[in-house]
DNA sequence: CATAGAGATTCCCGCTACTGGAAGGTCAAG
DNA sequence: CTTGACCTTCCAGTAGCGGGAATCTCTATG
């Protein structure tokens, strides 16, 4: 199967599996025209990172999925820990994303947003803060 | 003043600062050594652009929120506009994270973490979606 | 005066996870 | 034979810096 159809199939950019080939996510052959020849296996593997990866994990947790997902031998815990670290990593994110969520949603709120100069959000951006107030 | 007192004052590393005037967002003046000098002024707009980063604002939006705070006469929907915008980005990333994190959350539960193989997490990444049956 | 060490400078590479584009080879159809 | 869709490699760029080398400059001390 050639790289297009694969595209197709996992929902993968081109771009994107030549550079999971590169480095060094997915094996496929090669033929004789110098095209890479992907195997079912390969298209599996790359459906399995597309879904990795949207949920949030890093190449290299990938990596480390992908090595477990092949080992039969695995154990089940070493998967658990990789996604509860991923869990907490988004746990984080959330905590500061909702924090920045907050300040900026009071601030756009006490802002007139008309044709006046006055502005709370660049008085609040602009403060010495030698003196934190809140 | 010098790069390291500017950097103890805003909180920011001097790395950061000299990428700040490389991409011209502060021009700070040169004294005869080559060093640069920082007036008040720079200190003021570092430390703004500090704060502005840490709300999430990205280095394009801060140069505009600069923009609007140099210009005495602004109106303040031009800055609402920007930070409405960056919220409801915000808003998004929230969104999606949240529907990673119950997602991840769910197969983390449900995955056993101990000796055996079996597991939850990567049964669900190796999913076949296609409609035709492999 | 020499020297040490702190602080400053420029320069370039590296990171994440791709994305875009140029220059060119290959293949099937008309 | 030509067209156009595919495929190939390589180069460059993204955001927002961080690390580290090689090289000044300033200040303090013996």
């Amino acid at each position: 199967m050639n790289i297009g159809d694969v595209s197709q199939r996992t929902g993968l950019p081109a771009k994107t599996i030549r550079y999971y080939e590169e480095i060094g996510l997915v094996r496929p052959l090669r033929g004789e025209n110098g095209y890479r020849q992907f195997r079912e296996r390969d298209v599996h593997k790359l459906g399995f990172l597309g879904r990795a990866r949207s949920l949030g994990f890093s190449i290299d947790d990938c990596r480390g999925l992908l090595a477990l997902y092949e080992d039969e031998g695995r154990a089940s815990a070493d998967v658990r820990h990789i996604a509860k670290a991923h869990l907490e990593k988004i746990d984080g994110k959330l905590a500061e994303l909702g924090a920045m969520r907050a300040t900026l949603a009071h601030l756009v709120e006490a802002c007139a947003g008309d044709h006046r100069p006055d502005c709370p959000i660049l008085a609040d951006l602009a403060l010495e803060d030698d003196k934190a107030e809140t």
